[in-house]
DNA sequence: GCCGTTTTCGGCCCGACTGTTTTCAGTCG
């Protein structure tokens, strides 16, 4: 039987927050969530790693009862200590642990003391003030649970980038307005460029008499203050969105940022080894007992456990602590490297800009060339271009570049890949192009199999050079097609094939363990924006992080190359 | 439940804030 990662890991997690209910043992509690965050970080399928006999007890945090576990899941399907499990506690209570300020305890005394498992019951229960009668919950909390439910209810979903930098910037500019004030940097997921972030963190480095907090609660757009201290303010605004404040003076600035940028499991690593070294580290230095060493640069606290710096993006516990101190950390690309976009669409189809607008925009970041990449004929919605109108645009372009110095623009197509796995347009016409850049865009339930067969079989043409947005998925709006994406990997790997890594927010597609992946079977990735305006190749910016994120290095980036050598890539032999 | 230059048991990262308490448990990141 074929069980996914996220299959096992969401069975990991179920069983933590049953178990966390149940009053268990917290570090026993702690050990499945990190199991489960290690199962969805694997690259590979714990099935394929089973099928190959390797020791699952060879992965961190999973030892043999755990490996026996994930054994069970692969070959039954389920888990029979889950089963049990809920014969004890209602599952359905898993939901309430979604809720701000409810955890185990509270969970269970809900449940106990009212008899309520679900958020229905829990909403009446709080507005007919049964809830603060309770012991250990007073009003506040009650209140809380309603705010919880509603928030849950209205904003679910993990915000996009590009919102969380608009929110970011306004907060910041709000706080430089005030005086003494130093340092203002966003730490948390976001500065891991994480694909959606929850919340905003936000650091501040300031003096005692300054007063950080009160300015920030002066931000009009708050709708609601969670808490409020002189180190730590955490609101919500209008739109949903969380943002925690926190005051460090300015020694503190390194320590401080290190611990709120996280993630949590990369910091407990980085406190284990302090540890070991007899050091205590939190977000105010690095002790030696009662005496602070260090902790005014994040490489401080690195060096003080023995370790270089580690770029944010690599934070996620999944590997960068080993890699570091092996000396075998990625040189991760930048956002300068980039020297040209392959995938970019014109008013011709359904972008908002002709060429030389596009064009224009792309001399002025810089760049060296710009493939325009329009929709082919099946999508016929975009105004898809058939045969005769890409031979139009091809001699457009070739005009258009006999009056351009210092810049290129590459001819090429987005072309759909059709059912059966062919292409939507002709050889004849996809071999006077520089680059074919070929899309799924329809047909996204067929059969993980079918999936696979036909995105092989459509790079079986010799033109076929760049797999877009391989697995289709739409963060918040559509999971990505089923897909054997490793075996995808391998066979872009044996024909020369490259893979999109798609900057549009919405999409980072390929997500970081597949860039991973195919860094490890040196499999070419080009970062596009998949631009519809000029204003989108700005989304590169977002790209450049997820490959990041992917540990991606310049080399591994086709566009970070010169024209000549990306020409030279986009043979196929 | 995991893990080991304190290695097969006894630890397990660390601190802030809230609310309900009257010294602390629960939750969160």
């Amino acid at each position: 039987m074929r069980v996914n990662n996220s299959a096992v890991s969401a069975i990991f997690d179920d069983m933590a927050d049953l178990l966390e209910i149940e009053g268990e043992n917290p570090f026993r509690v702690r050990a499945y969530r990190t199991a489960s965050r290690t199962i969805s970080g694997l690259s590979q399928d714990v099935s394929e790693l089973i099928a190959d006999t390797q020791d699952l007890t060879k992965l961190p945090g999973i030892g043999k009862d755990l490996a026996a576990k994930i054994y069970e899941i692969v070959t039954t399907g389920h888990l029979s200590a889950l089963d049990e499990i809920k014969k004890r506690v209602n599952p359905r209570l898993i939901e309430y642990m979604r809720i701000a300020g409810l955890g185990g305890k509270r969970v269970s005394a809900l449940n106990s003391k009212l008899g309520i498992f679900n958020l229905k019951q829990l909403e009446t229960a709080a507005r007919n003030h049964k809830i603060c009668k309770l012991p250990g919950f007073g009003e506040k909390v009650e209140r809380s649970i309603l705010q919880g439910i509603k928030r849950a209810r209205d904003y679910g979903k993990r915000i996009m980038l590009p919102e969380a930098e608009e929110i970011a910037e306004s907060v910041i500019r709000h706080l430089r307005e005030s005086k003494g004030i130093g340092k203002v940097v966003v730490a948390g997921s976001f500065r891991r460029r994480r694909e959606t972030v929850r919340d905003l963190d936000i650091m501040v480095t300031a003096g005692n008499s300054s007063d950080v907090s009160g300015r920030f609660l002066s931000f009009p757009q708050i709708s609601r203050v969670i808490s409020r201290g002189e180190t730590r303010t955490t609101v919500i605004l209008n739109s949903g969105i969380q943002v925690d404040i926190r005051v460090v003076p300015e020694e503190s600035y390194g320590s401080a940022l290190h611990y709120f940028t996280g993630s949590k499991s990369h910091n407990i690593g980085v406190r284990k080894l302090g540890v070991k070294a007899g050091l205590k580290i939190n977000e105010y230095g690095v002790f030696k007992g009662q005496r602070r060493i260090c902790g005014q640069s994040e490489e401080e606290v690195y060096e003080s456990v023995g370790l270089p710096f580690i770029e944010p993006e690599l934070r996620e516990d999944t590997g960068e602590l080993e890699a570091a101190r092996n000396g075998l950390l990625p040189n991760l690309i930048e956002l300068t490297d980039i020297k040209g976009d392959l995938h970019s669409h014109t008013s011709r189809t359904d972008g908002h800009a002709t060429i030389e607008e596009m064009v224009s925009a792309a001399r002025a970041k810089g760049y060296e060339y710009l493939a325009i990449t329009d929709h082919s004929k099946h999508l016929a919605m975009t105004h898809g271009l058939k045969e005769s109108d890409l031979e139009g645009q091809i001699e457009h372009i070739d005009r258009l570049n006999e009056t351009l110095e210092g810049f290129t623009v590459l001819k090429g197509i987005e072309v759909d890949i059709m059912e059966d796995g062919s292409l939507d347009l002709s050889d004849s016409v996809l071999k006077r192009l520089d680059v074919v850049v070929c899309s799924v865009h329809y047909k996204f339930n067929l059969s993980r199999d079918k999936q696979t067969k036909r995105v092989l079989k459509a790079m079986d043409n010799q033109y076929f050079n760049i797999l877009a947005h391989p697995t289709g998925r739409l963060i918040n709006k559509r999971e990505p097609f089923e897909i054997d994406i490793e075996a995808i990997i391998r066979g872009a790997k044996e024909r020369g094939c490259i893979l999109e890594l798609n900057s549009y927010p919405e999409r980072l597609d390929l997500n970081e363990t597949h860039c991973r992946l195919a860094k490890e079977m040196k499999v070419k990735i080009s970062i596009d924006t998949d631009s519809h305006s000029t204003g989108d190749l700005d989304f590169m910016r977002f790209g450049v992080g997820q490959a990041r994120r992917g540990w991606l290095e310049k080399d591994d980036v086709i566009n970070t190359r010169s024209l000549s050598d990306v020409r030279k890539l986009l043979k196929r032999k």
